[in-house]
Order: structure tokens, then C-alpha cells, then sequence
DNA sequence: CTGTTAGCGCTTTCAT
DNA sequence: ATGAAAGCGCTAACAG
């Protein structure tokens, strides 16, 4: 760890008090000038350094935020934990990141890591798996300011900033809906979070707006916790809808990784798409040009939900005492339409 | 910060001294069955949590390690920071992210922070823009544990894990040779760090092996700082070599970047892959088969180069007292062979 | 303007 | 088997 020269160093140094030295190099108006400097140069030229960790248990606050989130290697988190971490940094706060797997087990071990180091506050977007959320009750009973960001709940009652998600859903199918698809299946997440119901939700809405009636057998949910486990739930899925009588299509997905790796899928199965089965989801991947076919996607404001959230979070800390009306945030999305949605389907 | 109860309130509440709690916390044999028993039920009770902070200033060491990557949102940078995160949890270190948008002078603010935030060892990948590594030297000689990953220098001794390059681009090169194509240019980034330098000369070697002799305007090289400038460089890159007399048949990418938008803007400028222009790239990008056409990659082992680097680092930690003799690692790479590098172009 | 002192929460001798 | 006391590096009253 850290072994460099500590404030007793430079006041035995220079023959003066740490706190003098601690005054000194916070600039503070008790100090005189000369003295200043000369702490100033001492200090810059040992490389003092001061220990966080000291100065973290004396204040009573680390400056330090941890954010938890399913995983490191997802694009569309990276994108917020870049804004996330753009905030953080300007106002010169520490994040300390840590990954659930999707799991409420290891959530929970994160938080408690977290937690144990002194963070300021949290910022959360809870695992798929996770129902119960009175661990984070508690926590922010106990004085924890906390911003939910992308995965929402109702569970807490907090700042919460996400993606417009019923709104996303619902341009996504509207859109599938005016370019003449008809038999529009849905593929999402077996979670109990709002970022499914939501977009479930926003679904069903477009589909009932033009009179179109619910499929049941066009909603499949797939596992999201293990990657494999997805894969195989998402190829089950496909091949489901396509021994249908009455098969989709067009397929609405609904997060990044289900929606990239359907189109990878149907085209190793050999679907041409658009022509057997129209393919829009939500992903934030910048490839979506680029694919094959070029993919229409609904687009998260990523980094502006990272920034956002973070920004929430900061002005909690920063006004612990006061009273404050908690908000909920939803950014709009954007579609993008790309070759994956653009040939209307042979009538019938 | 965390105002849960410290070793004092379970001392007083259970009437014994803080030493003794600690010590039945801590699972000492100097504490009866009976005492630890009650200790442990009341700070269970009661979600007694350490403070990492006390407990770090007390101990001298945080189990805490930097990293320092240049971006978050980079997905190779991602699948190197699950690795890192593996076996960081696995052995119970917590992990602070940070990152240097390529900058030098960011770079040495992240350490900087990172170092008075008590940190144990550090993970860094440096930034592009990085040439004078004396900061990082200096950090050494002081006492803190380094491993270098993913970007290299020989400008520090300490152990190094990365990719074999070097190899890397010399089966990427000798596979398009091997296929056919025989004007084979070479995108890379404009730093000085071995991985731009090794896969030039892998390159190289491959021509030279193939009796092909280096063309110096078949080289170009991308700023890599910037990622709106990154887009204008190889925009004119690609127009600079389409205009040459005789332009490449084939170009080979250096960096995951380069390389997928590489792919986005041939498609954008109305090339035609591979018939046009061959192309090959280092990339992890698991949407390689999805692409327009589906896109030959070398690929890193990413996830094990962050497991490895973490190893490394973690067991210096461990043993800073002994001798230890460094090591610098490369992993192989993958070559993986799709569309963009299967068409022999028309005979000339 | 500068110094003394106490204490943040924890571990760790050293006594008892 | 348990406790008293010191101290990690820092800041913040409070004196002087």
C-alpha cells in the first residue's frame, strides 16, 4: 500500500505542526503566505500524496460511490457506466464498480463490499433475479442515499432514472404494425423488473391501439442469468414461433443481448431476414450498421442515463440533511429503422 | 458514508471491551467459544459491517487494486475487466476502475487518485498517448506492486500480460497472402506502444516471408485519441488508398476500433467485401458472424488476459517482500476465418 | 498565525 | 480468556 511520506513527515521537516501542514495544503485563511509556499513545495516536491483512507474515517465520508450492475462486459452498461463514471469524475467522486451476474446472492455481496468500504452512496441496476428488495430498504433506512438507474422498481422509493421503455416498445411495434407485419411475436426476459413489464406493456398497447389482438403464443421469456442458458432458450424460442401454424412475422426484442444474438441465430437457422421474419429490438451496439442484415434498433440515451443518475446521486450526498421529493426519469429512446424491418411481407 | 455499528456499540451493548469483539470477530483463539458465539449473533443482528476504511489505515494495506484502462466502453477493455474482476472477487480484493480516455495527463490523475486511495497494487493498461512511463517507474521504487496488461512497455520491469501480436498479425496477414490477395495495407493507431509496434511487425514479417516487399504507402496510421477523429482519419485513409494507382486488394486492422468501423465505412463509401477490398482485424466483437459480410478477426484471449494480469498481480501483493523475477506474458491469439477474407479477387 | 489535542474505527501488543 | 492502551494519517476544535 501507499508508503508515501505522511503530514508528520513534512512538519518534522520543516519544523512545524501537522495540523499547520494540514491547514496549509488545504489552503486554508488561518495560514500566512510564506508558509504556505514553503509547505507547498516541500509537499509537491516528495510527491506527498494524502491517504484517502485517513482522511475518509476522520470526515465521516470517502468521496467514493459504488455502482453495481449485471456485468461488466454488456455494452449498453458500459455506456452508462462512461457516463456514470464522466459525472463522478467532475465532481471529483471515486465509483467503485462491481458486477451481480444476475444474481441477488452476489448483489448482496457487492452491496455489503460496498458498503463496508465507506461509500457516499449508491448506484444500483439490480439484478434480473432479484425480487426481494428490502436489503436496499433497509439500507436506505439506514441512511444510504441511493439512485435505482436503468432496472427500476416500486419496491423503493428513491430517485430512479431509465430509458422511456414503455414508449421504446411501443415505437418498435407500431413501427412493425405500419410497415405491415401482422403477426408480431415478443421475446424479453423472465425478470420482474419494469425494464420487461414495461416494454411488455408498450407491446401489447400498440397492438391494441391498431386492433390487433394479444398472442400469447407470440411472448416467450428467456433466461437471462447464464449466457448459454440464453442462447438455448433463444434458439428454443425461434424454432417454437417457426413450427407455429401460424408462424410470427416479425420479432420485437427486447434487451441488447437477446436482441444481437437473435439475429445471429436466425441467420445461422438460415431465416432470411426481412423476408421470413422482420427483426427490431432494443440494443445500443454501434455494429448495427454494419450487420447483416443492418438492424433496426431501438436506441437507449445510455450515457445519458449513467450521468443523470450519477448526478441525482450527488446532490443526495450533498444534501443529506434536507428533505427532497424523490423523481423518476424516463428518457426518451429513439428509433433507428434499418434493413431488418424494411421489406412488407408476401400478403396474405 | 456508513453510520452502521461499530466494534464499540457491540462492546458496550454485550458489556466487553472493543479488542475482545474484534477478536471474536476475527474468529481469534484467544476468545472462548461462548464469547464468540454471542458476538457474532449480536453483529449479525444488528448488520454489523466493518469499516474497510479503519481497518485499511490500521493495516496498511486496503485489498483494494487501481485499474487503469483507456476507456470503459470498449468491449475488449470489457472482457479484460471481467477477467480482472474473477479473480479479484475470488481472492476478495475489490477493484477500482478508472480510465484514461487515452489522455497522459488523465492518466497520471487516475493514479494519482488511485495511489491515495491506498490501493495494494495496480493493473494498467496505459494510454495510447503514453511515451514517458518515469511516473509509473517512480510509483514502483516506491514500493507499489504494478502489472502491465493488454498494452506493453519495456520502459518498466515488472510482469506483462498480453496478447502474442506480434503472431496475431502475422497469421492475419500471412492467411489474406495465403488467400490470394497480394497489395495488403495496414491500419493501425499512432502510438508508440508495443501493441501497434508488434503488429507491425508481424506484419511485416509475413511479407517479407512471402517475399512480398513492404510498401510504406500501404501504412497509415489512425489517431486513436479521439474517437469522432479516429472516423476522419480512417475515412481518408480509405479514400487515400482507393485513389493510389494501384490500391490495396486487402487491408488488415490493428485494433478492435479500427477494425469494426473499418467495416461500417467501406459498407458506408459503396465498396463491395471482399470482392473490392479484403479485410481482416484484431476484434473481440461477438457480432463478428452477424456482419456485412461476416467479418475474419484475430481474436485476443481478453477474459484471460485480465485473469492472468490479476494473478499476477495479486500474488506480488502477496509476497512484496521476495525476490521475484518478472515475467512478460503473451497469450495466443485466434484467427477466425469468415466472409470478408474469402473471395480470391479476380486474377491480375 | 501556529500548535495541542482528541478522535474517526479498527487491530495488536502487552498486561492481567 | 479478556481488557487497556497505543496508533494508523488525518482534520477540527480550541488554545495560545
Amino acid at each position: 500500500m501507499n508508503n508515501s511520506i505522511t503530514l508528520r513527515d513534512i512538519a518534522r521537516a520543516l519544523n512545524l505542526s501537522t495540523s499547520t501542514i494540514s491547514k496549509a495544503l488545504n489552503d486554508s485563511y488561518e495560514i500566512g503566505e510564506e508558509t504556505k509556499k514553503k509547505v507547498i513545495a516541500y509537499a509537491t516536491e516528495h510527491h506527498y500524496v494524502p491517504n484517502r483512507m485517513a482522511k475518509g474515517l476522520k470526515q465521516g465520508k470517502s468521496r467514493s460511490i459504488g455502482v453495481v450492475v449485471c456485468s461488466l462486459d454488456n455494452n449498453f452498461v458500459a455506456q452508462m457506466l462512461d457516463g456514470i463514471d464522466k459525472v463522478s469524475t467532475d465532481k471529483s467522486y471515486q465509483i467503485i464498480i462491481m458486477q451481480s451476474k444476475e444474481s441477488q446472492k452476489q448483489e448482496i455481496a457487492c452491496i455489503d463490499l460496498l458498503y463496508s468500504g465507506g461509500i457516499d452512496g449508491l448506484l444500483i441496476s439490480p439484478a434480473c433475479e432479484t425480487t426481494d428488495f428490502s436489503y436496499l430498504k433497509n439500507l436506505q433506512e439506514s441512511g444510504l442515499p441511493m439512485v435505482l438507474f436503468d432496472r427500476l422498481t416500486d419496491q423503493i422509493d428513491t430517485h430512479k432514472v431509465g430509458a422511456d421503455n414503455f414508449k421504446g416498445a411501443y415505437d418498435a411495434t407500431m413501427h412493425l404494425i405500419n410497415n405491415g407485419y401482422k403477426r408480431i411475436a415478443h421475446l424479453n426476459t423472465n425478470t420482474k423488473l419494469s425494464i420487461s413489464t414495461d416494454r411488455l406493456n408498450g407491446y401489447k398497447q400498440a397492438l391494441s391501439d391498431q386492433m390487433i389482438s394479444f398472442n400469447p403464443t407470440y411472448l416467450r421469456s428467456c433466461d437471462y442469468t447464464d449466457s448459454h442458458k440464453l442462447n438455448e432458450d433463444l434458439e428454443e424460442a425461434i424454432q417454437y414461433y417457426m413450427s407455429l401454424p401460424e408462424p410470427p412475422d416479425a420479432i420485437f426484442t427486447a434487451t441488447d443481448q437477446i436482441t444481437t444474438r437473435c439475429l445471429s441465430l436466425l441467420n445461422k437457422l438460415g431465416y432470411h431476414i426481412p423476408k421470413d421474419l422482420a427483426l427490431i429490438g432494443f440494443t445500443n451496439t454501434e455494429l448495427a450498421d454494419a450487420m447483416n442484415p443492418s438492424l433496426s434498433t431501438i436506441h437507449q440515451p445510455a450515457f445519458e442515463i449513467g450521468q443523470l443518475a450519477a448526478e441525482k446521486l450527488i446532490s443526495l450526498i450533498e444534501q443529506k440533511h434536507k428533505e427532497v421529493d424523490f423523481e423518476t426519469i424516463k428518457l426518451e429512446t429513439q428509433i433507428l429503422v434499418r434493413a431488418s424491418t424494411q421489406t412488407v411481407p408476401t400478403s396474405n
